[in-house]
DNA sequence: TAGATGACTAATA
DNA sequence: CTATTAGCCATCT
């Protein structure tokens, strides 16, 4: 089980106050279309609390609404703590805080 | 080994 | 802009 431990990893190495994609995220693991399992892997999420979930969000933008840890509304208010802003319909702008791999 | 599943993504209407 | 279709790939049964 190799693949979710690099996910993880990779995820965690996300700097504060910006996110990525699911597809970046697969793309650092090495399987750029294992994308659906990236998400899975937050999906078990075995290091909850550890793993910034919230900062991985879609490709076009959007957070993973529905599918968040504590709910949307507390996604949102995390992303905006660590300086991301979100829209009023949880889109991000990709342009400003994502996430190229490298700080 | 094959079929089904899914926190995805891109293309098309 | 949203809705639908199809493709991808790792894991499970």
């Amino acid at each position: 089980m190799g693949f979710f431990e690099e996910v993880y990893k990779a995820v965690k190495q996300i700097p504060k106050g910006k996110v990525a994609t699911y597809g970046d995220i697969a793309r650092a693991v090495g399987s750029p279309r294992a994308s659906r399992q990236v998400g899975w892997a937050l999906h078990c999420n075995p290091e909850f609390g550890v793993i910034p979930c919230h900062r991985v969000i879609f490709s076009n933008g959007s957070v993973c609404t529905g599918f968040a840890f504590g709910g949307k509304e507390v996604q949102k208010a995390m992303l905006e703590e660590e300086g991301v802003e979100v829209s009023e319909d949880f889109k991000i702008d990709l342009k400003k805080y994502r996430w190229r791999g490298e700080e």
